[in-house]
DNA sequence: GTCTATAGGCTGATAGAC
DNA sequence: GTCTATCAGCCTATAGAC
């Protein structure tokens, strides 16, 4: 009995997401360009030939888990934004938030697709034009009306807010490559992060 | 008139070290596959050819390049140690130093290349044994001890010695990597980063 | 020492069978 | 939809001329 349409649909979905959750386990370990199409095959348990069937070309994925890698992380700075409290617990909020999805998950892989693909020239021309265009917003950029909202009640320090962005921010993606070279690092409090704003 | 020796010798010493640094800027932007030889000799203005005369490979480059950072990296923590004044003077000295170090000159692309070596599965076999290896010293394991010693004198509060240690490194590998993508980010002071020993 | 030419191997991408 | 076979291009590394 062949397969209605609606299970083929299902099925393409399926593979789809296999193969893309491969690409982003051995990206994020060897890098765009290390990573050969057979990797990502052999990683998803499927010939090179229907990596093609999906997919353009290698860098499309690359391209395409970018933009997933921005969204979820654009995601979090949004839901900060909506949190109750001062603007400091906001921060905390979201930083416990990402230490966690560090933790568990492969949400860090994401992260660290993102650090390479601002890290590196040796990208597709459509990943470097995604970073520096309007759709895109930076973190650092997103962070600071939340600062600037500490700052006018004196929750945070007056120092210059881009300042502290880079300095939170540093220490978030330095955390996440900690994380990825030695798993089992001890992970630390929101609290302690939270004290360069104090 | 033929070269003396002695020419020769310091004519081999300085194209060496002239690729070597082609090789760090290349290196550093684009990851060590990603790196073709070819242009390595551009940025050198050589041959592709005369590269092979000074190195066997690509990979020997890049794991000589590997040497020198962690070298470099382990003198600025030996340095701190023989500094005068408490633990936490000592700390905050150093991160000076590599504040600085960071901010001028090319001593933040061998971090860079420190930071590759150290989180792609893509570098040459020799790399990953040096850095397993008795020889090499990760700065997170050296700068333990002078956490110890400040909180036995009550400099540093009395949080686990690992946890401070990563996320102090977190800040100083994090805040190298943005400083990479926007050079003319504002350098957070020693102080702002100190803040979570206290 | 330095270059150009080229061999040899590998990999991204396609074609075509099932 | 999935696989295997294969092509074409690129890049490392070498050989040999100057």
């Amino acid at each position: 009995m062949p397969r209605t349409e609606s299970q083929n649909q299902e099925l393409r979905e399926q593979r789809s997401e296999e193969i893309l959750n491969a690409a982003l386990g051995v990206f994020s370990r060897r890098g765009m360009v290390a990573t050969k199409i057979s990797d990502i095959a052999s990683e998803a348990n499927l010939s090179h030939g229907l990596v093609y069937h999906y997919f353009k070309s290698k860098e499309e994925i690359f391209t395409l888990l970018v933009k997933r890698a921005a969204e979820s992380s654009g995601q979090i700075i949004e839901k900060a934004h909506l949190q109750d409290g001062s603007a400091i617990e906001k921060i905390k909020w979201m930083t416990e938030q990402i230490l966690h999805s560090l933790t568990d998950g492969n949400h860090i892989l994401l992260f660290l697709i993102m650090i390479q693909a601002s890290t590196s020239d040796a990208v597709p021309e459509e990943v470097k034009q995604f970073l520096t265009s309007e759709e895109f917003k930076s973190p650092i950029s997103c962070l600071i009306p939340l600062i600037l909202e500490g700052q006018q009640c004196n929750e945070i320090i007056g120092e210059n807010p881009i300042k502290l962005a880079v300095s939170y921010y540093s220490f978030i993606q330095g955390f996440a490559i900690n994380k990825l070279q030695w798993s089992q690092c001890p992970v630390p409090e929101a609290d302690l992060i939270i004290k360069i704003f104090r």
